[in-house]
DNA sequence: CCGACTTTGTGCAAACGTTCACAAGAGCGT
DNA sequence: ACGCTCTTGTGAACGTTTGCACAAAGTCGG
C-alpha cells in the first residue's frame, strides 16, 4: 500500500516524496530543459561562455533564479566570467539523464501520434522511437517517420525487446486508461499522456500530462479578465 | 516601460501582477479546466450532485485543495450534500470565460497544426477555429478539418474579420518569433506556442507554451533517478 | 422540533518557490 | 602585488501553495 497520490500538475510517483538523495526542486527540473535548449543555441553560434544574465534573458527567467537552479547541480560557473557553454551543456544533460538513450513507444498513430513521431526535438535529445503502435487495421502497416506502425498487440514484445521504459499515449480519451494499464503491466514506468483524462496508475509509475485544451482555457480566462477590466476604463472596443 | 518579465512557466503578461480585481490564484486557474472536464463526465452519467471528495478523486487532487479552489469562485456548494453538477459546470465555465465564443487562428499546417485542427476538445469548449494559415504553397488551399488552409498573408484580414484574440503557433522554431510578432501586430493578445523557442512579446500579451520535448526530458530525469537509486539496493535488473 | 450525521468553507501553519542583495572569488591591467 | 571590475553562489526576506483540522451549515429520520 505505497503512496498513490496523484498531484494536481499531472504528476505522480517520485519527486514530491522525501527528497531522494540530494533533492533538486521539481520547479528547477522543469526549467533545466529550457536552459539546455538555449545553451545549444549559444553553442551553435560558437559562443564559448555566457553569463547568468545572458542565459537568463534567453531563457526568459530571472537571473537569480537561473543561478540558484544551476547551483543545485554544482558549482560549474567561474566568477567574473560566467559559464562555459559546452561544459554546462554536458552537466545539464547528465543531470537530466540525457547522456543515455531512451527508447520510447508511441501508442496511437492518429494526427497527434504522427505529429509526435515526426517531431524533430523528440529524437534529437537521446529519445529514440522504438515503435509506433495503433489498433486500427487501416493504420497498422503504414509508414510514419520511417517507422512501420505495428499492431498494439505487439506492445509486450516491443517493450521487452527494446527495453522501453517511456510510453507516450496519443490515443482518444476513451482508450487511454486501458492503454496505460497495459503499458504499466509490461513494465513501462514513465508515461507521457496527451489524452484528456486523469490516468490512474500504481505507485512507482511517473505520469505527466499535456493537455492542449487546458492551456487554451487558461488563456481564455486571462483574455476575458483583460477585457472585463478594461471596459469600465475605456468602453469603446466592445460597443462598436 | 511597463513590466515585461517572462516567467519560467512560459507565461507573461497578466496574472502574476498585482492581483487584478478579486484575485484567483494562478494555481487554481490551472486546475479549473480539469475540474470542468470531470464535471462534464459526471453530467453525462446524469449524476446530479457530487461531493468534494468524489470530484477530487476523479480530478486527481486533494479534496481540501478542491474545496479551496472552488471557494474562490463563490459558495456554490451545499453543506451536507455537495455540489450541483450542472450549476457548477456553469459557474466554472463562466469564470474561465467559456460562455463566450473564442475565435482562434492556427498558424502552421504541418503535422502538429493538423492534429490541433482535428482535436475535438479544441472546438468543444467554446473555441472556434477561424482559420488555419501556412506559408508553404503546396499546403495552402488544402483542406484540414473542414477548413481551407489560407496563406499566412491573410492573417491580418482573418484576425480583423473574426475578431480573433487567440493565436496558436504550430510552426517550426525558426519562424515562430516572426509569426508571433506579426500576430501581436494585428492585435492578438493571447498566444499558445508549440514551437520550442522562448517568445519575446511586449507587455500586455499573454503567452503560454507547450513543449513536448521538455515533458519527455522531465520524465527522463525521474526515470534515471529511479534507476540510480535502485541499483545499489537491488543490482539485478540492469545486469542481466 | 430535535439530535445525529454529512459535507462545505476557511483559519492556520508548514512547505515550497522566487527575488533581493551582497559577500566571496576570479580575472586583468598596471 | 594590488586594487578595480565583473559575476557567481547563497543567506534571508517575501510571496504563494498546500494540507490539516474544525466550526458552521445544511439534510434527514423520528
Amino acid at each position: 500500500m505505497s503512496r498513490r497520490a496523484v498531484s494536481a500538475n499531472g504528476r505522480s510517483g517520485p519527486g514530491r516524496s522525501p527528497n531522494g538523495r540530494q533533492g533538486i526542486p521539481e520547479a528547477t527540473i522543469a526549467r533545466l530543459p529550457v536552459y539546455l535548449r538555449v545553451l545549444y543555441a549559444f553553442a551553435e553560434q560558437d559562443i564559448p561562455t555566457v553569463s547568468s544574465e545572458e542565459l537568463a534573458a534567453a531563457a526568459g527567467v530571472n537571473s537569480a533564479k537561473l543561478r540558484k537552479d544551476l547551483s543545485h547541480l554544482g558549482s560549474y560557473g567561474t566568477r567574473g566570467v560566467g559559464y562555459d557553454v559546452e561544459y554546462l551543456v554536458y552537466q545539464v544533460s547528465r543531470e537530466l539523464g540525457l547522456t543515455q538513450d531512451w527508447p520510447v513507444v508511441i501508442v496511437g498513430a492518429g494526427n497527434l501520434g504522427r505529429a509526435l513521431a515526426n517531431y524533430g526535438g523528440f529524437a534529437s535529445r537521446g529519445f529514440r522511437i522504438a515503435a509506433v503502435l495503433d489498433s486500427a487495421p487501416e493504420v497498422v502497416g503504414t509508414q510514419i517517420a520511417g517507422h512501420a506502425v505495428l499492431d498494439v498487440d505487439q506492445m509486450e514484445q516491443v517493450v521487452a525487446r527494446h527495453r522501453v521504459s517511456i510510453g507516450v499515449i496519443a490515443t482518444p480519451a476513451g482508450t487511454a486508461q486501458a492503454v496505460c494499464d497495459r503499458l504499466v503491466a509490461t513494465g513501462v514506468t514513465s508515461i507521457l499522456n496527451f489524452a484528456p483524462v486523469v490516468l490512474n496508475v500504481p505507485g512507482g509509475v511517473d505520469v505527466r500530462k499535456v493537455d492542449l485544451s487546458i492551456e487554451l482555457q487558461i488563456l481564455a480566462f486571462h483574455a476575458q479578465r483583460r477585457s472585463v477590466v478594461r471596459v469600465p476604463q475605456d468602453a469603446q472596443a466592445v460597443g462598436r
